[in-house]
DNA sequence: AATTTACTTTGGTATATACCAATAAATATC
DNA sequence: GATATTTATTGGTATATACCAAAGTAAATT
């Protein structure tokens, strides 16, 4: 069953201003239906577009358009050639707690398993060794790694970590969490971490591995990990399928700001 | 000019994988170059969707989904029957440090402006009655307002907050940030805040009011503010134009989990 | 000079059609 | 019974065309 996603319009100024009610929107709010009602549920293999053309009359593009909004809604997605399937639930990463999705998960017992892509060393371009602290062209181990919950893909990660410092690291079985193996083998534990989040396309070989078709908007995780000293040993990126999690964090306002300067507003184009 | 996103693509093991080069692919790239190379800067008008058709000599629809691929990726943006324009840098926001976005934004010398979209006091519906800590329908304050830097239209937020505890929110000047009124009328001091992060679709109002075609993701911020005490006293829901917004966080490990269990890898699919 | 009117451009929606490649299902072959 | 082969289905791409409403521009009118 979906979570609800009870972010209500936030907009409604008493105004019930008709929505423009086009027929593409009108074919999507009828699917809506089906999935909220739970007569499609998660997983569930939406009518094809040829389908959807036929038992409401209109052309294909437009039944197409109508998928199509699901997806960009969250609420289905594309598995290429093979289909529309119902979205699952969300998953949930708190990300000020732990800096390790794999131990979040396990809390929270999840169905996780990790399949590596790629691995290799190379020498670190320049916004990896900024990141890392490391001299330009420092060997470093890159590995790629594709996680699943319940079978579906979710993210991919790309991590790095300095080759002189770790050098066997890539003997290990990167199917697991990688701070903890960075711990446990070589005493590299996480203290902090610095998140940024943002909001992106995929690539075509990243939509490629979460299962997606090309230039779906992703979410980008990328994250410096360092240890009790401030010094960062691993930083990775990581793609989500935007319409499958949800982050949280937990800010704490350290800097109080003393007296709080008074905030001068600036004019307003639409009074 | 456009921060160089410097996501470069994650997965290239080794293989030059021929990208599919479609027809709207290439012509993507060629509008994407001249974006790169500065002969279209940000805020600057694409070419409209006839004129890519001309001068490319594809049809219509197909020179609409190169343009719509740029969109995708946050290159560019549409204004409606207005056009398509280049889109600016993106904002960055600091979620662990500070709880409000106006602070952050004034430390950063950025010319944000603030438009009251709506105010009025109402019961509190029960998502909101949980997660200010009140009892159902008690009477809350709700004003939506728009933020905008360098005049685009950034991020909608609706804010909610005890009407009982601050009864004369409402008179007062909310082109300013609500932290620092709270703190300076009402004593009210920002603590900590409870931040999470996800991508979903805008609804019709939500994007007209950014200026953005239906249909389009973006993110959503959902924010409790506490006080010293933990007691929640405010609630925000923003919804951010993804592709002009990143969002940063601190992370610190708190919980040392004892021994760090080992974790154990699950099967994989594709060995 | 300010205002109204007419025209043009633009993106949004919609139809009808066509071909392709990947997938999945049904069928024939060994 | 396991393995090829054929067939049908599906989403992705592409074309050509058409109408609409909103927005911008130019011309005519007051």
């Amino acid at each position: 069953m979906r979570k609800s996603n009870d972010a209500t319009d936030m907009t409604q100024p008493t105004n019930n201003a008709k929505e423009p009610e086009t027929h593409f929107a009108r074919i999507a709010d009828a699917l809506r239906q089906r999935i909220k009602s739970g007569g499609l549920r998660a997983g569930a293999a939406l009518p094809s577009e040829r389908a959807v053309a036929e038992t409401h009359n209109v052309s294909r593009m437009t039944a197409r358009r109508a998928l199509e909004a699901l997806e960009a809604e969250g609420l289905a997605y594309s598995e290429g050639r093979r289909g529309r399937f119902v979205s699952p639930a969300r998953v949930s990463y708190d990300v000020s707690q732990m800096v390790s999705f794999v131990a979040d998960a396990q809390t929270k017992g999840l169905d996780l398993d990790i399949a590596v892509i790629d691995a290799e060393t190379q020498p670190a371009d320049p916004r990896v060794a900024r990141a890392l602290g490391l001299g330009d062209d420092a060997p470093v181990h890159k590995y790629t790694r594709l996680f699943r919950v319940d079978g579906h893909p979710i993210f991919l990660e790309t991590e790095y970590v300095s080759a002189a410092r770790y050098p066997d690291l890539l003997e290990h079985d990167l199917r697991q969490s990688t701070t903890a193996l960075l711990d446990q083998h070589f005493g590299a534990t996480a203290r902090a971490g610095e998140i940024t989040i943002r909001m992106r396309a995929m690539s075509h070989s990243e939509a490629a591995h979460l299962g997606q078709s090309a230039n779906r908007a992703g979410l980008e995780l990328e994250q410096i990990i360092q240890n009790a000293d401030g010094q960062p040993f691993c930083f990775g990126r990581q793609i989500w399928r935007g319409e499958l999690a949800e982050f949280s964090a937990r800010a704490i306002v350290e800097t109080r700001p003393s007296g709080t300067s008074p905030i001068t507003s600036k004019t307003v184009r639409h009074p």
